[in-house]
DNA sequence: CAGATATTCTAGCGTCGCTAGATTTACTTA
DNA sequence: TAAGTAAATCTAGCGACGCTAGAATATCTG
């Protein structure tokens, strides 16, 4: 059975690669430029072998997605445990997020704007992405009231300011200035 | 020159009609669904009319965004008027945004989240999106050190959470709990 | 009514995501 | 090793997209 076992690593090695060209071609142009003609030209093989890995092209971007919310996880973690006690948990955690988005945006535009079918919020939830939101219902301090409310707010801000930055839609200057106010806000007993 | 008056008002009720077409037909079926074909077919036109009063099917989006920021404006400040003075102004106001967002989706979709060439934070912003900017400053209280810094990130927070719970990513329920949480968060002094 | 002008339409270009069916490659068996 | 089968891959094409050149029609002017 050796013979399976090999083609079934190729076809493991042929999924990265459509993934990493799919990323890099969205690095470097934008998820409108990764088409699926694209892609196949990129890993030398023809349209339908992409359709043999993935359901199609919308499947592609959340398989990107899916990674990105294990990278965010572990980021936020480690900006947790990095600053453990520290009364800046909150500010570490946050600007790791802020961070995050700003080092890969194709990436976090794949996970949080572009239509998705990945679940949110429920029992199909990726184990990842509850990971992450759990680092930032920690990063708010011992357990409140409402923590998860609370929690879900701040995750609003600091993707309102992510996507509105990215869509040129608040200005670039004052990143700084805006987690300051961010984490004031939230880190105040009311 | 009665008649070419005539083809004046004739081109500008066309023009309406394309706008209310887009408008309905996002609405019905989302953004996706409005397609030069199709809107050439709903004001019963061939598709080449449609260029000549829109550059392309992005400016008919922008066009709709536009009324969109008018309508947000008079509603922000209808808010902020009605509860003049009162400790609750910021609460009203951002009540009003989120419920433009909920009862507008499609709009609030063309004015914040599909890509557009419409300016923000600068020469070119539309004067209704600084009126509806300037509506958020207010809210926020007498003249405080970066007031509009402090407003961007509200202005942040307030996006996030349409966005998000508009895709589904958080849970539609405790929206009034949220609302509670962000106020809050806002109108203490740090 | 004839000619000029403005308006609208037909038809088509290149692109997209996706897929049926032909073809080639790889493996199995006699 | 040769023939036959099964798996993998490709060619070619469908219908839809945004957009536009140039033909056809309607409208206005002299």
């Amino acid at each position: 059975m050796s013979i399976d076992e090999r083609k079934e690593r190729q076809r493991a090695e042929r999924y990265e690669l459509i993934l990493t060209a799919a990323l890099k071609l969205a690095e470097a142009e934008g998820w409108d430029a990764v088409t699926t003609r694209r892609l196949a030209g990129l890993i030398e093989y023809s349209q339908p072998v992409l359709y043999s890995h993935f359901k199609g092209k919308a499947d592609i971007v959340a398989a990107v997605a899916t990674r990105g919310f294990e990278e965010l996880a572990t980021r936020l973690k480690t900006a947790a445990t990095r600053a453990a006690g520290d009364p800046d948990v909150l500010r570490n955690v946050c600007a790791a997020y802020l961070d995050f988005a700003r080092s890969r945006p194709v990436v976090y535009e794949a996970m949080f704007v572009l239509p998705t079918k990945i679940k949110f919020a429920s029992e199909a939830t990726p184990p990842s992405l509850r990971a992450a939101f759990a680092a930032l219902v920690a990063a708010l301090g011992p357990e409140r009231e409402q923590s998860d409310f609370l929690a879900e707010v701040l995750w609003s801000a600091l993707h309102g300011l992510v996507v509105l930055a990215q869509s040129g839609r608040i200005p670039a200057a004052g990143a700084e200035a805006r987690l300051s106010i961010l984490v004031l806000k939230f880190s105040s007993e009311p």
